[in-house]
DNA sequence: TCTAAGTCAATAAT
DNA sequence: ATTATTGACTTAGA
């Protein structure tokens, strides 16, 4: 209905190029205008302090300790049936989705320096995918994006301000301007990552820099071409935006090449597995004293839980992953140009009012029941089994270069010295939780 | 093969 | 209706 964007005219220049046109060119000035802006920046920096990376020694085989603990915590999970409560209910849902995977028609001009993994399997793979000349190829542009710095929490800020301002679902604006889920935009908003540490990942914040520096009418108009399934509009209008032929997300699932027949249905709904109580805990125990356990470690983990190698392994890269965006260590720029993000309209709502947010206070609630327990003896094998692996990582002392300059007072920070006192009470009621 | 980065997409939580 | 969470793919790079 509405199309609110009319304006056809202005044969607007796609953003994405506007952007890496601009940057070579010497008028960058223009950016350097509005000074409230920049205030903003500033103000904004905060110590950043230093990612710490606090690497953990390589725990070594405390294996059997761990294990031995673990077991006594997990207790014995009598459970066969390999997939814990993972079950899915009705699955009727998933038909209506079937959205054709927009971008279809050819890269076309991908002018961004994203590369297009549009193509099916065919893949003669042999060409690099060259960007297309438009972007300056590579030199140019590599050399810009070093010298380009976009504060992404203030992207995210932003983005957020606008959505919300218009009443624009998250669906909507990951699927249409980023070509990204929802999940997807919603971790990114609350998570932004750091620019400088950002890989290929940038291509996505580019984008949300992009149509935030549209002039309010386009930026809605951009929203509303993509909407409806008729891809009647959507030919046309794409264009005049020119900001998104869509770059399809790299990580496109491989979608069921079902093709045709009704029955798509072919048994490859994969249940999400989701970890029972105890699994969590346990992992999150252990994590917290050791984010890099060793293989073998893992391999014990696993089994105690009852838990495939992998689905360990994943979650010690979730983890360590997941946990490092904490602190949003922004890089600032040491030589980069900062791109100025216009701020959000309205400062942020903040009257005065001393409100000091941030309640440090750890009030931890207590656990109910027996959890108690299962969560203490968790942390006191994790805390053994790290302390274990640090002593003899101490032995070793072979020259692995870890982060030497970071302060590893964490660790001190642990009781870590015999922590529970007994190793566990074989009796430990922990059963009485499980399941 | 392993890790890390970038996401997907199911499903939890609001 | 929307947003948040999260186990596991998918891709690059050693």
């Amino acid at each position: 209905m509405n199309c609110s964007f009319s304006n056809g005219p202005a044969g607007l220049l796609s953003p994405l190029h506007i952007e890496r046109r601009h940057t070579s060119g010497s008028d960058y000035n223009r950016y350097i205008k509005e000074e409230d802006n920049l205030e903003t920046h500033l103000m904004m920096s905060s110590s950043q302090q230093q990612d710490i990376d606090r690497e953990t020694p390589p725990a070594v085989s405390n294996v059997e300790l761990a294990s031995t603990m673990i077991a006594s915590i997990i207790g014995e999970q009598r459970n066969s049936s390999p997939s814990p409560r993972a079950y899915q209910s009705g699955s009727k849902f998933s038909s209506a989705i079937k959205d054709e995977s927009e971008g279809l028609d050819g890269g076309h001009t991908n002018g961004d320096g994203s590369d297009n993994p549009s193509s099916a399997h065919v893949a003669p793979k042999r060409a690099k995918r060259v960007y297309s000349t438009t972007d300056a190829s590579d030199p140019l542009n590599a050399e810009i994006d070093n010298d380009i710095y976009i504060d992404t929490r203030e992207l995210c800020k932003r983005i957020a301000y606008e959505l919300k301002q218009h009443s624009i679902p998250q669906a909507i604006f990951a699927e249409r301007i980023l070509c990204r889920s929802q999940g997807t935009l919603s971790d990114l908003l609350r998570n932004p990552k750091p620019w400088n540490k950002l890989k290929s990942g940038r291509e996505t914040f580019r984008r949300m820099f992009n149509w935030v520096q549209q002039p309010l009418q386009m930026r809605l108009g951009i929203l509303d071409m993509y909407k409806s399934g008729d891809a009647t509009e959507m030919n046309v209008l794409p264009k005049v935006a020119g900001m998104s032929p869509p770059t399809p997300a790299q990580n496109v699932r491989q979608s069921r090449r079902s093709h045709s027949d009704g029955g798509d249905q072919s048994g490859n709904k994969r249940p999400r597995l989701v970890f029972t109580d105890i699994q969590k805990r346990t992992l999150q125990a252990i994590f917290r004293e050791t984010q890099r356990p060793s293989r073998e470690m893992q391999q014990t983990i696993a089994e105690h839980l009852r838990l495939d190698l992998s689905t360990v392994a994943n979650f010690f890269m979730n983890a360590r992953r997941r946990s490092r965006s904490g602190p949003n260590n922004d890089e600032p720029a040491p030589y980069q140009q900062v791109r100025p993000i216009t701020p959000p309209p309205e400062s942020p709502p903040r009257a005065n009012g001393s409100a000091p947010r941030q309640s440090g206070g750890s009030s931890r609630r207590l656990h109910p029941t027996s959890l108690q327990h299962v969560e203490e003896s968790v942390s006191s094998v994790a805390e053994s089994a790290i302390a274990y692996s640090r002593e003899l990582a101490a032995h070793e002392e072979n020259g692995e270069d870890y982060k030497m300059e970071e302060e590893e007072g964490e660790l001190a920070a642990i009781p870590d010295d015999q922590t529970v006192g007994g190793i566990y009470d074989p009796q430990d009621e922990v059963q009485a939780v499980s399941i």
